[in-house]
DNA sequence: CAGATTGAGTAAATCGATTTATCGCACGCC
DNA sequence: GGCGTGCGATAAATCGATTTACTCAATCTG
């Protein structure tokens, strides 16, 4: 009898279906086996025999009661979980997650998620974290400028890895053309006394890029002096350790009129420590950073850089992972793909003093 | 009988476990049922009556066999993901890297993963986003910096949400005291005329502060002009909008000796219109940030801003969230939870001149 | 009219782990 | 000799969806 008093009738109308629905619940308040259900939403093939009234049936009440399936369940049966993990140095730092944004945008148009983990460069994450991620059920990797010992039992794909591992797709940039555009910017600029900071000796594109200035100094008959270069130390994305390591250079007494980062954090720092030394950018000394980060365009004076296409980087990483994933096994892969810097000339550097 | 060549059994043996041991396979390698085992490994107190010899004897096993639970299936019986959500507007932008850098340290820790999306305020985005993070059962989210609608079917915290939603924690900065440090440290250096630049409509702090702004304006008898507020306007994480803006400001032609930009970003643009208008930061005009992002203390000058302590509000929310989740059903949870700024002093700020 | 075909749908196995209720057995006890 | 009572496990249900191999009836075919 008080099931009929309208009040209560509208308090439980109103409640929404909190708790998902299955498939079987679904299937029942059709009158329906569960596996015609799933043949129709799936629109799998055997679902032709299926009238198509039927078939408008069983959408529609799925709709109604808002059927939502079971992730882990269809993941459970196909053996797939439609998600990637992703391993970067460290996550609020432009140029991981300039190449994040790049990667984010292209897996979720294709319908996978990602897990992220930042390692901070200590070995014991680097070791754990893909056997976890692993344990996830992730389908594949993608790790950002990050040295990967072995193979993983996953297609992986690294972004700046630099080493050629079984199994690998390494997306990289030209480091041979970066180095020529920039020397050559800096040459016809007539400077001859260039210093160099090099990066850190964890980051996976300091020996390739050193080789690559190297080389290009040598083609364009540009002496590249042992005194004039240092080499960043220690785990930080801030500034202060290329503001550190241009004072070492400052002290050494070798005259120099342009500067070559490694990056264009470390050539923020190298900014400062050339003012603080009473030396104007760049009608004293010209600075040259390198990626190209958001904020490089806003520095005073705004800053010369190499750019690397990071966004662009990413987005490849994530096509080119989705497509071996999704290869039959065995498939052959790319084991390389160089992508092209481009030189953004801006305030920072002006011809040699001189 | 080939089989029993050297060779050839050596190159089996060579050939590690590829594919994953079930529970199953473990169990009837040790001829043990899948029961005993799994009991064992999940160390359950219903396993006391296993006798420890056996136990051993499962661990060593699952060791050798290299056992690992499947993630999906573990997941569907216990109903639970361990995976949270995180929606931000833009994932290579300081301020939310910084807040997930805090997000994914506490997470991690705590054995749990998230999956990033970034909606770019886009308002299909940001009403699909929670959906399909839901569908992923995820157990919780967090938004940051991101104005939620409505509550959602699992706990939600958000980082600067300000608003009052059912079921939401609410993480904030203390606009109030922000605004107090910041103008009082301008008006005890002199300034009187002070410019102000708003945030963007959608940003979730822009009014919140701006209402703190003017009441500490009140408070200190400080008379804020029409004329020299503005906003910014557009959606891009570059210097670039504050540089418009600041342009706007400079052309209204009513003088100003100071001026408290909504953010570091669009300080840092602030000062490049100054700059080129032949004004010099800090002696004609200062200019106070907020945020203090990491390439703050590096910008020439460097910035006095107001702190945030973005990394600290990102472990809060994953510790809040966490706390939720793992809280019985319908228990009590906060509303809001403040957070303290601090005022830091460097160089783009300087007595007001005359 | 037997046999084949088609239409409409279903039963049941499966993915891999968790968990509750139960079982057989040996031992001690009265 | 019958009855608890630990001990050392295990059988079987369950989580929710997918998918293969059917079934049953009606219709067509020769």
């Amino acid at each position: 009898m008080p099931r009929s008093k309208p009040g209560a009738a509208s308090v439980v109308r109103s409640e929404r279906p909190r708790q998902a629905v299955s498939l079987k619940a679904l299937a029942e308040h059709l009158g329906l086996s569960p596996a015609t259900v799933s043949l129709v939403i799936n629109r799998s093939p055997s679902a032709k025999s299926i009238p198509t009234r039927t078939q408008e049936r069983i959408r529609a009440a799925a709709r109604e009661l808002n059927y939502r399936p079971n992730f882990m369940a269809r993941s459970l049966r196909k053996q797939r979980s439609f998600t990637i993990g992703v391993v970067v140095p460290e996550i609020s730092e432009g140029y991981a997650s300039l190449v994040m944004s790049g990667i984010e945008d292209h897996l979720l148009q294709e319908g996978y998620f990602y897990f992220v983990v930042s390692h901070r460069h200590r070995s014991d994450l680097l070791e754990e974290y893909p056997r976890i991620l692993h344990a996830r059920a992730v389908e594949g990797l993608i790790a950002v400028d990050t040295i990967c010992q072995e193979g993983a039992p996953v297609p992986l794909v690294t972004v700046s890895g630099h080493r050629e591992v079984p199994g690998v797709t390494n997306i990289v940039l030209n480091h041979e053309h970066a180095a020529i555009i920039a020397l050559e910017h800096l040459y016809q600029l007539g400077h001859r006394k260039i210093a160099f900071i090099k990066g850190q000796e964890f980051s996976s594109d300091t020996a390739v890029r050193w080789k690559a200035i190297t080389d290009a100094g040598n083609r364009l008959g540009l002496a590249i002096c042992e005194r004039l270069t240092a080499q960043l130390h220690g785990d930080s994305a801030s500034p202060g350790l290329g503001y550190e390591v241009t004072r070492q250079l400052l002290g050494r007494q070798e005259p120099f009129t342009a500067l070559f980062a490694f990056n264009d954090i470390s050539a923020i720092g190298a900014i400062r420590a050339l003012r603080e030394a009473g030396l104007r950018v760049p009608e004293d000394v010209s600075v040259v950073g390198f990626d190209d980060i958001q904020s490089a365009a806003f520095q005073n004076p705004a800053l010369t850089t190499v750019r690397q296409p990071l966004r662009e980087m990413g987005v490849l990483a994530a096509e080119t992972l989705l497509r071996r994933i999704n290869a039959p096994a065995r498939s052959p892969y790319p084991k390389i793909i160089t992508v092209e810097p481009e030189l953004i000339v801006r305030a920072s550097t002006a011809p040699a003093a001189s």
